[in-house]
DNA sequence: GTCCGGATTACCT
DNA sequence: GGTAATCCGGACT
């Protein structure tokens, strides 16, 4: 076996990601995000793409906010919204068509006390990355996040193996108005107390 | 240059 | 369950 050659799981991740992300969004489920002492099993997702999805940030073209979107599947496509939040995307689709998944929410694993330094208004385990604003607060994720690779295991921000879900819960997206009737919401049907929502609607 | 609304959160009733 | 906070990106006058 090559020293160079990647991890099996993040070509794996990557070439399902490349080929749709509608398909991979769902693998992402039970996937580790890690940062330093940091780490979380992700709970829920959302898929976006290009051409088909108005709620895309892509649907009108490339633009400088959106531009990571159109890069190499597994980049973070990190964006800032409603004044006060950040949000991590899974880049997916080849470069040049724009796609990604949204991370919702997930379960804190390791590092609670940092997270927990971070996200002070959180009263419960179960408030801290039950959000994509939250999530992001409690990792520290920001611009400067925005382009890195989350599976070439080089970046202090990563996408690890986990334990996939057994059961999976689709509904429509949050905070969606066009392209509602896309049941691109994907929950881990055991993990609702970590999900930004209780039950999907 | 100005205006509108947002892939949200947290607090109030 | 309803809504204020907060400010940037994109569309348009």
């Amino acid at each position: 076996m090559s020293p160079t050659a990647a991890p099996p799981f993040a070509e794996a991740l990557r070439a399902a990601l490349e080929a749709d992300v509608v398909e991979a969004a769902p693998l992402l489920l039970g996937c580790i995000l890690s940062r330093g002492e940091r780490s979380a099993r992700i709970v829920e997702v959302e898929a976006y793409r290009t051409p088909d999805d108005p709620a895309c940030h892509a649907h009108r073209g490339q633009t400088r906010r959106n531009a990571t979107m159109f890069g190499r599947p597994g980049l973070a496509y990190v964006y800032f919204t409603y004044g006060n939040h950040w949000m991590l995307n899974v880049v997916a689709h080849p470069p040049g068509v724009a796609a990604a998944v949204l991370v919702r929410a997930a379960e804190p694993l390791t590092g609670l006390e940092e997270m927990r330094s971070l996200r002070p208004r959180a009263r419960r385990d179960e408030d801290l990355l039950s959000g994509p604003g939250k999530l992001t607060a409690a990792f520290g994720i920001d611009r400067a996040d925005d382009g890195c690779d989350l599976l070439g295991g080089r970046g202090p921000l990563r996408l690890e193996p986990g334990v996939p879900p057994a059961r999976i819960v689709t509904g429509s997206r949050i905070g969606v108005t066009d392209g509602r009737e896309h049941l691109w919401r994907f929950i881990d049907a055991d993990a609702l107390p970590w999900a930004s929502r209780p039950l999907p609607r």
